[in-house]
DNA sequence: GTCTATAGGTAGATAGAC
DNA sequence: GTCTATCTACCTATAGAC
């Protein structure tokens, strides 16, 4: 893409502000400038204002974030080591980007769910569609349904605390405890899967 | 306390605040009337305003938060059940509070780590005591020392994100399976201390 | 579709009477 | 120490020329 058209800048300039800073912080007049857009622009795209455009970065980053669990686990034959791989990348990623890189769908989560209704709605409704394709991944990789269901659950939780504490402490230690924990309970879903009678997990 | 000081007032209104909007969304006007003090009042006893206030807020809600470990985890005798029955309990609290009951040290942390260095600051160490406190709590529950700091590093990100997740999708299945997560850690960690040998944990 | 100018409101912060 | 009135600056959003 040699252009990028204009309401695409304004929806990836808002993503990149809403990881940095939430959706409370960010002004329209920054998010213009960030975009190399004139103010105007952003009301004749997005009619609903700052609050449409934040809606449109939440869609577009969480379709872009959930095709990064078969990009990172593909190559691991081992899926629990894999999963170790995988955290610790997340790390390195931040660190690298100065600890700012979060997610802003959970960014935005824990700021203005309640204030903003809609944009929880969003965000809910994007947490909902990572849920069902990595639990079918998982399923795919061995999993139980159920138990693959459980581990997503769990590995999102960990991923989206890790990130809070990797920035508060400026360390990828969250990123290792977590990964070596979601490994451990994915490890143990598939021991009692292996088991005879097999797959019974809750 | 039959009284309570306004600057108490003041510390308690922001910390309910930040939980439920984060610090961007506060207004200082907003936090007067929740205080029940006029704005005056909190530029004479925060010098630094809003930003000070948020500061206080997240020590002593810190201070707070790290005591529920001991209180929610010593009537267990198993540790691996009672992280369990924690998780849920934390999930059950934040479904009656209508999915506002979030952690403000995460809140803030996700939101304006970027922008307020001093914030990031003030929660970077409140996090660095609950791993420290958190760590001597698990070691005198039977883990070896690195066991029970990676152990808590988890439980942290795992409950940080968990609270995250349940606010969006407004489930506490979030919880439910990040407690089996970091259960199956624990337990993990607990069997590697059992060999004969002992305590290689990483 | 792009861009400028600006309206109307609210923010954080302060001054100073009590 | 408490409280009111108010300042300046910035916010979101809009109108309308190009």
């Amino acid at each position: 893409m040699w252009v990028m058209r204009t309401d695409e800048r304004i929806t990836l300039a808002m993503a990149e502000l809403l990881r940095r800073q939430g959706y409370a912080a960010t002004g329209v007049n920054q998010l213009a400038r960030a975009a190399d857009a004139p103010t105007g622009s952003i009301y004749h795209h997005f009619k609903g204002g700052k609050r449409e455009v934040a809606e449109a970065a939440l869609r577009s980053t969480g379709a872009a974030y959930i095709r990064l669990l078969p990009l990172l686990l593909d190559p691991y034959e081992d899926l629990v080591e894999g999963i170790e791989a995988a955290f610790a990348a997340a790390g390195e990623d931040m660190r690298g980007t100065g600890w700012a890189n979060m997610c802003p769908v959970g960014t935005v989560t824990g700021e203005v769910a309640d204030v903003e209704p809609r944009l929880r709605e969003v965000a809910g409704e994007v947490m909902a569609g990572w849920i069902e394709e990595g639990t079918r991944y998982l399923a795919g990789r061995g999993l139980s349904e159920p138990g693959a269901r459980s581990a997503m659950y769990a590995l999102l939780a960990a991923l989206e605390g890790a990130f809070i504490l990797a920035r508060g402490l400026r360390s990828v230690e969250p990123f290792a405890a977590a990964g070596r924990s979601v490994a451990a309970y994915v490890a143990a879903l598939g021991d009692r899967a292996a088991e005879p009678g097999g797959a019974i997990i809750r």
